[in-house]
DNA sequence: TATGAATGAGGGTTCATTCAT
DNA sequence: CATGAATGAACCCTCATTCAT
């Protein structure tokens, strides 16, 4: 009883310190508020997760766990289906684990952050989290480039960082968003469309490259 | 001497405040790391610009101000240059502001910050620098797009947003970037490299792009 | 004996704020040599008072708690006393109040203080403590003036006013009083001669009061 | 030209000083409000005073002097007069400078502040203005006691602070008497009014005020 | 296991004052 | 004479953290 008590007291802490930090970033935010939030003593930080850069980390891992496990980059597609499916598939869920609801939408507001003005605690949702996902779009995007595009080629690479750099650009400038646009709604439907444009953009942009010679010859007549 | 020294004072808390803010973002920056670095007094701030957020203000300003004299992003270019060339005139305007060196380099830093922990001078920084950028390049991807598209359509915006998101993302990202492409270097010619790919992508998409009717086929047979 | 160290450092902060604050006034007093003299630290402050001005409304209130409970203003004289017995009883509890040693002390020249710099506690410490008083007085002296006297009457508030006055101008300029009037002591038996001269003067005064029509005729004869 | 400008300097910042340390007090008073008030840059009162602590003894000499030049304590009486129309008149003059509009107003409200909250300037304004003031009542009350009253005895003394008392009640109380007699103007009507009561009420106390004797009495018998 | 109380370092801000012009 | 700029001390307050219970 008294466990089932204590496990519900991190649990509690551990959601409210989802939403503040995601709210106000690891500095702004205080200890003190996530404790009211949770309904927990000051103290029951210290206790469960040593200090607050402690509870930092346990959130970042906890929400890359529950986005990953409620939003898998596949999202359920077959490892067969078509590169132009998966990567739909991966911008789907990619988008879904930063702009959806409940506990697994910190996952990208934490990450947000966290490129930015990295912690301590990046090296580990780097490595654990990030690279993978990182090898999984090179390899769709080499497909999707076809002919002898390799997945550690810097022009794949390159056209990665452009299908990720769209994808996280919905989320980061949500203020300006809903400023210019203020008529789009980050609701199922609205995610999907999103997703929808991401990948068309994409898919045109890579069934049309220049492949890596024109690319040289283009940047060296421009610099 | 000591009236030229006002001037100097207020020159260096700019220049010491470009720094960390951009390091560290408004909350976490202190005023006084700010006033060591800029060999003043603690008071001078207050002197100067009445409080913190007065200093961060003005030093938005002022960042945006240099940053477009120095890279404005028509980089020269005549109005009546291709739309292909323009678009690439200002996404490399757009990656020397945010990664160039000089004080005009804490323009991209900053607004990087600004929009997902927007403080009280966003507003004004929006309507008088971000949004008629935001136009222009509308109206640059209206005319790539050719057809009838026009700036205001919801396609070109998604569009636009696409190209942003491009940019921005290098910036945000430099820390995961220094781990997955080491060997780039953020100097005047990889710079111009970059926007050189991001150009080719973006245009390579925006060629093909689907026309609205075959779009909103897509994304309702998706939903 | 740490939760007994705990009520014991709140006692301990109130004592030095009565010290400080009745010495120094609200705006002079600073929160670090109350807490220096509480051996505290400075946040003991906000932990338990929530700011400086909770602190000073609390010592207002306990203050007023003390004096009134040590030096009730009947003196535990029967209310059916004679009325010139029941104003020497309020005299010389009033002056006990402000004058006495101790904790309740603090009440009287908190008073004086707030009396010409109202702070925002002095409103509820004015319907709580101070009208109470008051219309005690005034009752007192309207049976005094005797006649159609009225507690409400404006030459009855005017009397009482003149009581008042008396009683704290005693304490208001003790420095005045110790060049003027070097050989007074205020211990015990001083302020009971005092309290004593106080109810004299008064009463000679209002049994030999001219009645309201009097009193408006000398009023418009003077104007 | 430049002098009169100097002198001019001089006086507004007299005047705002008097608004502000009136108003404020010593501590709370700030250099930059009374210049700001009086036009004139910070450094001004420096150069002319020397520091705040100077600024604040010239105000408070500036004031008595004003006071009582233009509020003389014997109000044009006729120092033959009868000593009680000289008590009305003291007291009239006494309240006129403490409550009276203008320049003067500055003194009685600078000189209640001075009371509790001596300050370093106490002790000249003390030997010049306030004794002189004391003995005069002293000598007008020993009149009207009458008998074998001296102004030196400790009888007379009591008596004239209980006027004394009564007048200074009437301004540190403002608050309190918004309150309590929320019709009570203080004009000219209304000061005058109010002379006359604190007069009446005196003069009826000192007629029937028991002699030496009988105060030892009484005092003895309570104690 | 959980808590209320206490701590010390540091935050932004304001002050009276001084300096060179 | 007067001023704008600069200074350093001190202000109140908030923070993450620790301690004894």
């Amino acid at each position: 009883m008294q466990q089932a008590h204590g496990n519900d007291t991190k649990r509690r802490l551990l959601d409210a310190a989802g939403e503040v930090f995601s709210t106000k970033g690891f500095k702004a935010a205080t200890v003190r508020e996530i404790c009211r939030r949770a309904k927990a003593n000051v103290a029951a930080v210290h206790y469960h997760f040593g200090d607050k850069e402690g509870l930092y980390e346990a959130l970042l891992v906890e929400a890359f766990e529950a986005g990953l496990r409620r939003y898998p980059p596949g999202m359920g597609l077959n490892e067969a289906a078509a590169p132009q499916d998966r990567l739909y598939a991966f911008i789907h869920s990619f988008l879904l684990r930063m702009l959806g609801e409940g506990r697994c939408a910190w996952c990208g507001k934490l990450m947000a952050r966290e490129m930015h003005e990295p912690t301590a605690a990046l090296n580990h949702v780097m490595s654990q989290y990030i690279l993978p996902l990182a090898n999984r779009l090179r390899g769709i995007v080499a497909e999707v480039l076809g002919g002898d595009a390799q997945p550690g080629d810097r022009r794949t690479m390159l056209c990665a960082m452009s299908v990720v750099g769209q994808c996280q650009y919905i989320f980061r400038s949500k203020s300006i968003i809903d400023v210019m646009l203020p008529e789009m709604r980050l609701d199922e439907t609205g995610i999907a469309d999103l997703a929808r444009h991401i990948a068309d953009f994409s898919l045109g942009a890579l069934k049309n490259f220049p492949n890596s010679d024109e690319m040289h010859r283009d940047a060296a007549a421009v610099s």
